[in-house]
DNA sequence: CGCAGCGCCTGAAGGC
DNA sequence: TGCCTTCAGGCGCTGC
């Protein structure tokens, strides 16, 4: 599932290739979720940031191109000839190129919106600072944890406490900073360590070009090798890495969770 | 207003 | 071998 590492793994290989374009037309799947993808023909594709687990593309037309991957969404550059029955939205550009949003299970986003205007994409909208940004410091971590009564694990998928972490990296953090998924409540050495964690997390799942467990291919179509590099997520009844006890497996908000019922205290 | 619960999606994998 | 069930889960929306 594309989380903050793989996200960010694919705007610095698309940034460049895409920087300058002008979309010359553009076709998208029906759903009202992507069908807006048509909106941006006409605009020529400036910077490529991006917020959380969003991107950003900047329009020369005061609007923006928003693209959430969801589970199972992929950008391309097309191969000439080949049709794909999970395309749900293709751009023209005018060095001749096709861009490409693939999506199987159709849980990702597309829009275009008047640049910075987000209220149609409130999770966006609402999400806390950016990970790697001198914003997130683990005071602010811990004041955000103390808003909500919400398991931290539920509160870190949320968005709002950080932004970009998904369910692989917050089982990855939570297990560093040995703090309980189920907690309702941690102290402010919890949160700093938790703190800590995420960025390691987040910047090793970079530096690794993401996670590829199953669909997530970055823009090249190649893998990412941070799979190898998971101490916690999918290692149920594993040993775990710091004291060997098996790792256990729940379920928390309907999300697949492990952990170390041993050094995960809440 | 906050939050729990639900629905969206479909291929892969496991059971019989 | 083939059919059926279960599983993966981010996020927008609804209703309490």
């Amino acid at each position: 599932m594309p989380e903050l590492p793989e996200v960010e793994t694919i705007r610095r290989q698309l940034a460049p290739r895409l920087a300058g374009r002008l979309i010359l037309d553009a076709r998208a799947h029906e759903s009202a979720k992507f069908a807006s993808a048509v909106a941006a023909r006409g605009a020529r594709i400036g910077e490529v940031q991006r917020r959380g687990k969003y991107l950003l593309f900047a329009l020369d037309n005061d609007h923006e191109l928003i693209v959430h991957l969801g589970m199972t969404g992929m950008l391309r550059i097309a191969e000439p000839g080949v049709t794909d029955q999970y395309v749900r939205a293709a751009w023209d550009l005018d060095d001749g190129a096709v861009l490409e949003y693939r999506d199987v299970r159709r849980f990702g986003r597309i829009a275009v919106v008047p640049r910075g205007s987000y209220a149609s994409l409130p999770t966006l909208a609402a999400q806390g600072p950016e990970p790697f940004d001198d914003a997130f410091t683990p005071q602010q971590l811990w004041t955000a944890l103390g808003t909500s009564t919400a398991r931290v694990k539920t509160q870190l998928l949320s968005q709002r406490p950080v932004a970009g972490v998904g369910n692989i990296y917050a089982d990855e953090a939570l297990w560093r900073s040995r703090v309980h998924p189920a907690s309702r409540h941690v102290t402010k050495p919890q949160a700093a360590r938790l703190h800590e964690a995420v960025r390691h997390v987040l910047a090793q799942g970079i530096d690794n070009g993401g996670t590829t467990l199953r669909d997530y291919r970055n823009f090249e179509g190649g893998r990412g090798e941070n799979q190898f590099a998971l101490a916690c997520y999918g290692r149920g009844d594993e040993p775990c890495l710091r004291c060997a006890t098996p790792l256990r497996r729940t379920v928390i908000d309907a999300r697949g969770t492990t952990f170390c019922g041993t050094c995960q205290r809440r």
